[in-house]
Formats: C-alpha cells, sequence, structure tokens
DNA sequence: TTAAATAATACTGTATACATTGTTTCTCTT
DNA sequence: AAGAGAAACAATGTATACAGTATTATTTAA
C-alpha cells in the first residue's frame, strides 16, 4: 500500500523546454508579448531561470505554430498576423469546420451527443449570467466535442492550431452582447443537424457560423 | 568586377539544422529510413560530421512535420502510419482541395491559367512516354499553380504538409498506368471549371479526383 | 554636419561537457 | 535455473563555452 505514497502524479516531469514553451506561448496569447516584440534566448533564458538550450528549442515550437518568426542569425520575434492572414486562416477553418461537422452528423454517438446538448445548456446558461470566461471556454469545449466525435487526429490538430492562432483576435469575439444571440442560433442549428444525421445540413450551418465569426473578426480589426 | 566573383549565390548559407533537417526528411521519404527505426543523435550527429545540437533541433523540426515520433527521455523514431492515419490525412486533403480549386475558380488570373493548361498538355506527354519521374513531378505543379492562385498561404501551407506525410505512400500511386486515364480527366474537369469560373463545379470535380486517389491509395496499402 | 568606415558589442550558431534517466546485463540468491 | 537487484552503460536533457555574424556606436574625413 505504501508503494503509492509518492505517486502523487506518475507524468509530473515536464522537460524544460515544454515548460518555456508554455509559458511564452501563453505570454503571446494573453498579450504579455506583443508582436514584434524581439525575443532573446539569452534575456529569456534569465529571465526563466533555465539555460539557452531549452529556450531556442520552445521558440522552435513557437515557430511551427506560427507565433514566432524566426530569421536566421537575426533572431526571433512574435509574429504580427495582417489582415489577409487572419482572412486566410479563416477561410482554411471555415472548410475544416464544415468537414468536421459534416463528420460529425455521421458518426456522433448519442453518447455524445447528449454532452454536446450539456454543453450548449450551459454555455446559454452562461450567457444569461454574462460570464464571459465561461462562455469563451464552454464555446471551445462546443467546438472541440465536435472535432472529437470525427476521430480524425490530424483535422483535430489542424483545426487546434488554427484555433491558437487566432486566439489574440478571438478574444474580444465572445464579449459582445450583439453577436450572441446568432451564435446560439448557429449551435442549435448545428444540434439539430447532428440529431437528423444530415451532414448537408451540417456543413452548412457550420459554414454560415464561420463566415459570421469571420465577419464579426475582421469588423473588429477594423474598428481598432 | 571582382566583387561578383565569390557571389555565387547569394543565400547560400543554410544552418547546419536545415542541412540536417533536408538530409534526414529525404532520407525518411526516400525509405532509407524505415518507419520505427530509431533514430539517436549521437549517432546521426558522428554520421552526419556535425554535432548534437543541430541534430536535435532538425529531429524537432521533423517531428512538427509528423515524420518522427519524439518520446521524451526516451529518443525519436521514423514514425509509422497507420491505415488510419492515412485515411485521416486523405480526408483533410479532400476538404482543402475542394477549398483551393473553388476558390481557383473564382480568382485564378488567365496568365495562371494559360500555365496551368501548359502543365497539363506536359503531363499528358510525359504519360504518353511513360516518364514516371516525370508525371509524378508534373502532378505535382499542376496542383501547386491551383494552390497559388488561392493567394493563400496558411492552405498552401497546409495541404503541402500533408503532401509531405503522404508522399512515402504516394510514390506507387502514379506509376500504375491503369490509373492515369482517370487522373487525366479529372486534370481537364478542373481546368474546364477554372476556365468557366464555376467554383461549385471545382470543388466536386476536385472532391472526385481525391476520393479516386484515396481509394487507391488504400488499395495499394491492403495489398502489400 | 553628414556620410562612410571601422571598431565594439550583442546576438545567434555550433560544439562540448556534465547531469539525469532509462535500459541492459551480470551477478547473487532462492 | 529463474528471478530479483545492482551496477554498468547508453541515450536524452541541460548548461556552458567558443565561433561567427549582424548591428550599433564611434570616429574620421569630406
Amino acid at each position: 500500500m505504501e508503494e503509492t505514497k509518492f505517486v502523487i502524479n506518475s507524468n509530473e516531469y515536464l522537460p524544460l523546454r515544454d515548460v518555456v514553451f508554455n509559458t511564452l506561448r501563453d505570454a503571446i496569447l494573453t498579450g504579455k508579448l506583443v508582436p514584434g516584440e524581439r525575443l532573446m534566448e539569452n534575456q529569456l533564458a534569465d529571465k526563466l531561470g533555465v539555460s539557452r538550450t531549452p529556450v531556442r528549442e520552445a521558440l522552435r515550437m513557437l515557430a511551427l505554430e506560427n507565433l514566432v518568426e524566426l530569421v536566421p542569425r537575426k533572431g526571433a520575434q512574435v509574429l504580427d498576423m495582417s489582415e489577409k492572414d487572419i482572412i486566410n486562416i479563416l477561410e482554411v477553418r471555415d472548410a475544416l469546420e464544415s468537414l468536421a461537422t459534416s463528420i460529425a452528423c455521421e458518426k456522433m454517438k448519442n453518447e455524445a451527443l447528449q454532452q454536446l446538448k450539456s454543453v450548449e445548456a450551459e454555455f446559454e446558461r452562461a450567457v444569461e449570467e454574462r460570464d464571459v470566461e465561461r462562455i469563451i471556454q464552454l464555446d471551445e469545449d462546443f467546438h472541440d466535442l465536435i472535432l472529437e466525435s470525427t476521430e480524425n487526429d490530424k483535422l483535430t490538430q489542424i483545426y487546434q492550431n488554427l484555433r491558437v492562432q487566432l486566439y489574440r483576435y478571438r478574444m474580444a469575439h465572445l464579449k459582445v452582447d450583439s453577436t450572441i444571440p446568432a451564435i446560439i442560433a448557429h449551435h442549435r442549428g448545428i444540434l439539430r443537424a447532428i440529431e437528423n444525421h444530415d451532414a448537408e445540413e451540417g456543413a452548412t450551418v457550420a459554414h454560415g457560423h464561420i463566415k459570421y465569426h469571420t465577419e464579426f473578426i475582421l469588423r473588429s480589426i477594423h474598428s481598432k
């Protein structure tokens, strides 16, 4: 029995590069590191109390997530996205969201559907309570459940990567009250399509959903 | 005038990590390194005549391309894809190819269209000459031209990454004579759709094209 | 005062040494 | 002989040192 005494968390070990990666990623996504800011290995290493090696590796990971830009012999800087980039990402996400939703219409098990419904119910409750943090989280959960049901890891991975890239520009989005009713309508439409196993309808609604998102994000960029 | 003497190639400099990356990537794609094979940093460093540092960085780049798998404190090995993985990739590629083609139908300039036509003509000539290497290259060119015309770097990047992952399983594909006529028909269908700016038709034909690819690749896997 | 050249500096690129952990092998015990 | 345990080994994780290059500052000349 005592052999479990020290097995609090069997995988508490995380390589430093992952710790650094998570730290920097979080800093970028929350805006503590702003686009264009230079990321110098020595400076970061000192600040984080590690050597340059894990910092270098973390920077390269961030580069592959398109969060930082690496120029050989020059260094890294937080990547600044143009409006064009955002449009491009949304265009791809549109296609993938439609794909995911239509697969979900075909494949989703009843159990998962019930879960999805309950997430949506919670979402609408959070809306009433104007709990912005929770609204954002539950919207993410809703889409994650759909992705999961596709049983397609590649799709999930690519989609989530796109989401991360948009994260910085998305924060403001769900905070605006006026957009919420439309989002709820979309979610309900998606639920209905899944319930009816209507893949075509699902893709259509998802497309409309993203299109709405797209327009909103673009508008919020322009108003800055 | 003599200042140009040594400026043969103004960006001949490539960081060692990129050299190693290209070398390993090529070795994996051509099958010199087979799935499951362990990739040990010291061993690779010795063999390539560099230190472990660039090798490590190259391995991490390969991991992000899903060509190798990294297990913390265990090491790297050439990633073996299951049939499920291949199906997943093809599913995503299908959606992206349809997206790319339909955008191309809307956006492609006449100049690019003429280029596309000439690539297709060359492709069909290569088919007649049974020049397999050239067939493969031109098929890639055909799809690259379509991607380019979307003016969407993200889409292009993601699509090409998927292509790399399939590369190993794709080689055999275009070597089989029986599949070629269908591919030519698809290409011509895509050309027609672009010419008529018929985005819907383009997406449909592209979808059929990938579906055909998919079935073929799966059949060739099963017959192994 | 400004522009060009040169020197100083600060950063990335690469190698290497040390630390830690996982694996294998050998030995000892039952 | 088989299994458990310990020790030797081998690989990755991390730190650091040195090399090379880009940038900045400074000085000199026009």
